[in-house]
DNA sequence: CCAACCTCTCTAACGTTGTTAGGGACGCTA
DNA sequence: TAGCGTCCCTAACAACGTTAGAGAGGTTGG
């Protein structure tokens, strides 16, 4: 059976995680399918055709992007689970987050947006707040997965850290905040980032501030 | 008198500005300063350095990351400013979140990064939380601006809108929200998710939910 | 005063990248 | 048997970041 498209975009995914944004280039990836560069073009228009495929099928990977909240299960709790699925499907491949920014919304987020909005709009909120909120968790996931790879990839490459012990003094505030959170986790941090919006939207729904 | 680093910086971001990331090439901006492309070399490393002192002037331009709140000014009213101002220097530019997003925090922001820190341990964050609530604005602030300049570069060429009027039938939800936000205000949508954060944050020190 | 040196720029060129032109082998259909 | 669509090839292009190496001009030191 001859090379399908969708071969092509698994390849360039698994050839992403191996190299990198940087190392992903066509003729590295003609090689892995056993195929000349030119070829790639038979069945993708150019390079950011290719880059859009691979965006979409990391995030449909991830397997988020469906379902609505269990019975039972506050609009909070489901939505903090959604985010942190889209953050994962970014930060389990190498620049994920880099490919996906570029890209366009596609048509097969269109049912989960739908989806959330529905939920959110049930749960007390004006629709039009409902998909700002979406729209700020969507900002806030890619923002966080874009610095975090930015750093991996600062590190891989030999750079020093951003806190190297005699840096901080000077800074006796920032010093107590790095002892205090002991090793960073990425985890932990996207999260409490995530509970403060969801926490802002609760707030905003049970008891407008001021 | 003989080019200096800063003038290549300079001319470095109003080529960005002309033409966007992708068109800033070593030979356009050599052309732009009067001068052949290796000349570029004798005052930069490598084009990675380059990129890194323009993220680091875009910022310093700004204005923003200094001072602490004026006196009686409330620490919230005090951070969504920050917000504000880091968000409208990474706009102003053409792609310049793209440029700042792969950066390095540079030593220059450590002052403003103790101060907002001294700040918000002063309205009663435990001083990691409060570094955490910085890392969260600031994610999401790169996250909105990354994504509203994808979305300027695809309408510049000549994509189609997000949601055209016939693709919304279907999405009841969807339409409604995109009926009451009117024509849709990138600062103001920025403003919404950043609110969510700082009233996130002021429930947190004022009453933890649950 | 002349030699050495540093600063800043040049031309020439290399390897790699995305991409195009044009052609050839295979299988299906009429 | 002829023709057409599919899928792949080799050859080549322009443009990119980058390196090698040389040269002009000012400054310094013996």
């Amino acid at each position: 059976m001859s090379l399908t498209r969708d071969d092509v975009v698994r390849a360039a995914v698994a050839l992403l995680d191996d190299v990198g944004l940087e190392g992903l280039t066509l003729r590295r990836l003609a090689a892995d399918l056993g195929v000349s560069a030119p070829t790639l073009y038979w069945h993708v228009r150019h390079k950011r055709e290719l880059l859009d495929l691979m965006a979409e099928a990391i995030i449909v990977e991830a397997g988020g992007r469906s379902g609505a909240p269990a019975p039972g299960q506050p609009w909070w709790e489901w939505l903090a689970e959604q985010g942190r699925l889209q953050w994962r499907a970014l930060v389990t491949h190498r620049d994920a987050a880099l490919v996906v920014a570029g890209n366009r919304p596609t048509d097969s987020s269109l049912p989960f947006v739908e989806e959330t909005i529905h939920s959110l709009v049930t749960a007390g909120f004006a629709p039009g707040d409902a998909l700002e909120n979406l729209f700020a968790v969507g900002h806030y996931v890619i923002g966080c997965a874009l610095e975090y790879q930015a750093e991996s990839a600062r590190q891989q490459q030999g750079v020093a850290d951003v806190a190297p012990p005699g840096r901080l003094s000077g800074w006796p505030y920032l010093a107590a905040a790095f002892n205090q959170r002991g090793g960073t986790d990425p985890a932990a941090s996207f999260n409490h980032g995530l509970q403060l919006l969801i926490d802002g939207m609760r707030t905003r729904l049970a008891d407008p501030l001021g």
